[in-house]
DNA sequence: CTGAAAGCGCTAACAT
DNA sequence: ATGTTAGCGCTTTCAG
């Protein structure tokens, strides 16, 4: 077990004080007038022993940890876990490294994580808030933190966020099941009042008024476990044989319908179409393919992480917080259409 | 923005020495024989200015992190995201946080991994390792660190290992589309020399020979674009026209057959029958459902955590390290039978 | 029972 | 151009 070398073993061993070791190896070797030829010894012993600054001591000592805490709804949710895939390598190539957590849509689990990261030292918060943890996350910015949120903000809280047109994306799903002359559209989504959830309903029901056609809007208790999820989605469509047009406030929900669909022996397309917010593997490849509305998984993370650099970089003044709105992109597959393409 | 509070704010507070808080604090009090008075007053206002001691300087002094690292080959595939939640809430509960990536096979990402784990002083290590990173695990090893693998092992590497019994899984599956009738059964598999792989064929190998029928063994390289898996597949596809049956190595390739199939228009059972190692959603929605080797996800969690738990915890002598092999699990579905359910 | 003080490994102001 | 030294916040030995 080789004992780990510290920036002292450094300095004994080339005769050299601890403090130009450390201007050496954070760069300012110029600025303080190193002898280059002292830098090139240090430099190569550094290599040569394959030393490594302790990071623990070095973020102790500096408040600066080059950590991100990211918390998404999910990682299991291919949504979830491709946008932290996006946003960790990007981190990576900018010197930061990710810790990243599932709140579960739990305020007291979030609370939890954000104690954990703020007691970590991250420098920089990205997260997929639950309702109900506006303040924790504004006493956050209050002590300077740096916090960009995605996929849905709060209203309450002013800080940067990155999400999609919501709104725009469900209306312009349903006016295409509307155009394929579907006349009892159904909107399938989880009970909760987090913006992304209220404005594809507010979309939904604007696309349905604005045709005079009826609403109707099947809200379902958010559950770990699936079984609750199905169980109210199976008795809505026994009990709402009439519908012809299903659209799910997410992924989630869209294949949960595929499942009692299949359960039930309902024939998507022919029995009732389908469209999903959110794609996802299974959509593609289903018979028939599933209409899904796809988000711009890389824009998103990009944009995220492109915000958080931007103010871990800033050095004084906080500029304005900025709202980044994506579009969708309606994919149109065969679940949706009258027609089978 | 409020100053965060530190050990030295308590005790003047208190009017009580530093060293006293720390006791209490760390619950050797009673050892210290600290009268409950003062514990009572210590505890009360600790809780009221919600101090929480600095987890970066008690690291620093103690060499303990509470932290683990967790390594998997890639997040957004369900089978290691249900893992990894699974590996995470057990974690939890026992007071340790997770760290964790994606190594996506990649030798030289892990290294580096290993090395960022390393220098954020993580207490042990969980992963499922990609080849040719042995010496890198051994040298963990050797300086003390805990390592437990899971999905597969390395056999120059002595250490915990937790795993399913890919062979017989495989042997089992193989056997299964035999009494169905198939006789020309290829296997599809990545270009690996990963234990888990090599078993795998091993287990298709011997149950085709027990039948005296012809191994086809497809081994596609492993690769991040998706396009640069299905092209071989498509290739294969077209050119053994008389397989009946296939077995693939993993759900990404089980998925990939999926969609190439879709794309040449072969009907999954009635042209091809098809059973895929590692569960997946899509399996089970998919029309016809495909069987799949089922992996169980949480006895592996939970081994792998309680396997590392016990190490973390050994005060002393490291026992001998163990293997330890899960049944797999055949889920028969529609896409490898004769007649349909 | 409690306190003083050393020290984990590093950075940076302040000498020299 | 390089060295001295004082912490960052905590644990823990040793002395009262």
């Amino acid at each position: 077990m080789k004992k780990k070398l510290s920036i002292v073993d450094i300095a004994n061993a080339l005769n050299v004080s601890k403090t130009t070791i450390s201007f050496i190896l954070n760069g300012r070797a110029q600025e303080k007038r190193i002898s280059s030829e002292l830098i090139e010894r240090v430099m190569k012993y550094v290599a040569e022993v394959g030393y490594k600054p302790n990071s623990l001591a070095k973020s102790l000592r500096t408040g600066k940890s080059n950590t991100i805490g990211l918390m998404v709804e999910d990682i299991s949710n291919p949504f979830f876990a491709s946008i932290a895939r996006l946003i960790e390598d990007r981190a990576y190539k900018n010197g930061y490294k990710i810790i990243y957590c599932s709140t579960d849509n739990d305020t007291h689990k979030t609370r939890e994580l954000i104690d954990m990261f703020r007691d970590r030292h991250v420098d920089g918060y990205i997260m997929a808030p639950p309702e109900g943890i506006e303040e924790d996350i504004q006493s956050l910015i209050n002590d300077g933190m740096p916090v960009v949120l995605f996929d849905r903000h709060l209203p309450k809280v002013n800080t940067d966020f990155v999400e999609v047109d919501n709104y725009f994306g469900a209306y312009n799903a349903t006016k295409h099941f509307i155009e394929q002359g579907f006349k009892n559209i159904a909107f399938v989504t989880f009970l909760s009042s987090q913006t992304q959830m209220v404005d594809r309903v507010k979309g939904y029901e604007e696309a349905i008024k604005s045709e005079n056609l009826e609403a109707v809007v099947k809200e379902i208790a958010f559950n770990q476990n699936d079984e609750l999820i199905l169980e109210p989605l199976r008795d809505f469509l026994k009990t709402h044989q009439d519908i012809d047009a299903i659209l799910s406030g997410n992924n989630h929900l869209g294949i949960c319908c595929l499942k009692i669909m299949k359960e039930l022996n309902i024939q998507v397309h022919s029995d009732i179409a389908l469209i999903s917010f959110d794609d996802h593997d299974v959509f593609e490849l289903h018979s028939p393919s599933i209409s899904a509305i796809a988000q711009p998984v890389e824009a998103i993370a990009d944009n995220v992480i492109t915000v958080l650099l931007k103010r871990l970089n800033a050095l004084s003044i906080p500029e304005k917080s900025q709202a980044i709105i994506l579009k969708t992109d309606l994919q149109i597959r065969n679940s949706s259409i009258r027609k089978l393409l």
